[in-house]
DNA sequence: TGATGATATAGATGTTCATCAATATGTTTA
DNA sequence: TAAACATATTGATGAACATCTATATCATCA
């Protein structure tokens, strides 16, 4: 999966913030949460976990999924481990596995 | 190679600035550049990279090298991958990896 | 030593953004 | 239908930050 640099642009802000990040983390572990189990686990308000999903949403790293009154949210592996492939790719450190193959 | 939370966090503001990306990325891409060298390709001001090198430095992805009158940087390929690895295990993208071996 | 060139620092400015309280919207249940 | 609950949105505020101009520092060379 190839990420357009508007994407990847958009997922490293969505990295950049410290509580953002944990959230994300947070989810990487439990495999999904409900906002109120996210707002549990930190300690900041209501409209803070909201606008930290969508910001995580927006950059396609998590997947929304209503369910009646519940909102669940679950980390997008596909986009992730694109965002990562790509950051590797920009840094050089898939030289090894870019290289020619030997024969 | 382990990266503390306080540096996990630095480096992901670091990458987190489109300009200061690219121009880690071109670092990678050459080995070695001085700055004027790095401003020669982005149309910003020679504070402005100065400052972003500095960033960059900072948090350890790039190392400073003087000579003479001119400032060499090059990237540090092994604060890169530590914090590749870091942000793969935060994500739970190395799952297999981590997985015990089956016997 | 004085001029030129490379890089860094200081200070200012406008923008982005994390956060909150208040409120709105949508859903369930008594 | 009214109350209770879950989530989203609005608007405000303060902090962080990317960028610039001006200037300082330091090295080289005529």
């Amino acid at each position: 999966m190839k990420l357009a640099t508007e994407d990847f642009d958009r997922i490293s802000k969505a990295l950049a913030d410290p509580q953002r990040c944990a959230i994300l983390q947070k989810l990487a572990m439990t495999g999904k949460l409900n906002c109120s189990d996210v707002g549990a686990f930190f300690d900041v308000s209501q409209p803070t976990v909201s606008h930290h999903l969508k910001e995580l949403a927006t950059a396609h790293v998590v997947e929304k999924e209503k369910q009646g009154q519940f909102c669940f949210y679950h980390v997008n592996n596909e986009v992730l481990s694109a965002y990562v492939s790509e950051l590797q790719r920009r840094l050089g450190l898939n030289a090894i596995l870019a290289a020619p193959r030997a024969r």
